[in-house]
DNA sequence: GCGCGACAATAGGTATACAGAGGGCACATT
DNA sequence: AATGTGCCCTCTGTATACCTATTGTCGCGC
């Protein structure tokens, strides 16, 4: 494992649990001295998580955490309304049974109301869960698309804009997409994916349009 | 402009359009030379390229371009059929008339067929128009995918594995979903595009298949 | 008092020196 | 003669010094 790969690694766990707020500015030598690293890795790994859309370089003035927008939140379930679907209807035609096994594991992880890292854990397994799916399909690129959704909407997750009583419902609906795939049925698998990302969507947005996309995207005082 | 936007944009060209053969593998010092920059700038632009995916990076080995195999263009033109469109049927929702404009422009051009410049500039117009289509979507995330799509299966066409003499049915095929688009008819712009691209699929894989995926991914002697 | 311009401070961009990992070649041993 | 081991060379990864662009501030002039 080289430097850049685990700063990158590093800075961006950080990021997508909102450790470092959307919008914070930060220079160069900040996140050298945060990661105990020299400039050229951090460089390196910002670099990246700019092409992961996680962070914005403006040149000679200096990197910010992505802000996150209304705009991004409702583009980025556009898109997954796109892919997701699709990827679940390939994987019922291609996942292997191993697939399917870690797929159940993770769809069957319940959050418990109130719990902080109960949520926590349960974003992660959901993360599992619906790349997991986009693997089966033994397509790459799709699966990497799917990553890419589903990295950036995890940061929305973990401002806590959907922490709400929705455990069982979501249980119920991986699983109804798993039983799917496990029967082999592409189409059921494709409509229930479908239906899952616009239940998320409408559930989500209820909590999430109370909160001003200015707040969200403000950069932080420090 | 930084060198290393320079290196990079010169550099993706040279991959795109075959100039540098898939496989092929370089060192930063040969690309140094190559583009007139020092190592830094040339590892920056290969980092992006590398998450593009036409480099292959291998700690401490080399640097390769990324060979092109037949999986990658069946996974991609999979891709492409999923989001392709999806992208056209929200353009027609959305679109303005000067997106509008530019995509009827790209769309009418038609390559003469044994004319390789006609032909390197109708991949341009195409990517264009495609690009262009999603980019009408409002949704610069799916905008990403599409754009990210085209450009790594436009090495394939720069190849010269799909010259032949479809021009006209091309011409038609494209003006069809721009008119559907300017219409503002989403499901005819979806089918269109739906059948563009399962055509393009058909056209190419003939002329593709004859081609071994050995040839395509041998790295260069040199 | 307001505005324009120059300068200094800051921070990213680039070049380069240095270190460490991998592979290849040569020599020795079996 | 073949194989294994060890050294060396090359090329990437990292650190750092230097360059340059941007911005904010201070001062002068209108």
């Amino acid at each position: 494992m080289t430097t850049a790969n685990r700063v990158h690694k590093q800075l961006k766990s950080d990021i997508v649990t909102c450790k470092l707020a959307p919008g914070r500015c930060l220079s160069e030598m900040e996140l050298a001295k945060r990661y105990e690293a020299s400039r050229t890795p951090v460089r390196e790994a910002c670099r990246r998580l700019e092409h992961e859309g996680l962070i914005e370089i403006i040149p000679f003035r200096g990197y910010f955490i992505a802000p996150l927008t209304v705009a991004d939140f409702h583009n980025l379930h556009e898109l997954q309304l796109i892919v997701d679907p699709a990827a679940a209807a390939l994987a019922a035609q291609r996942a292997n049974p191993g697939e399917i096994e870690a797929m159940e594991a993770c769809a069957k992880y319940e959050y418990q109301v109130g719990v902080q890292d109960s949520y926590y854990e349960f974003l992660q397994n959901n993360l599992k869960l619906h790349v997991g799916i986009a693997q089966s399909s033994c397509n790459d690129h799709l699966a990497k698309v799917v990553a890419s959704i589903h990295i950036r909407l995890m940061r929305f997750f973990y401002l806590g804009l959907s922490i709400d009583a929705y455990g069982p419902v979501l249980v119920k609906e991986h699983m109804g997409i798993v039983d799917a795939i496990k029967a082999r049925d592409s189409e059921a698998a494709r409509k229930r994916a479908e239906e899952h990302v616009s239940n998320s969507i409408r559930r989500s947005s209820s909590v999430f349009l109370a909160a001003t996309e200015v707040r969200l995207g403000e950069p932080e005082v420090d």
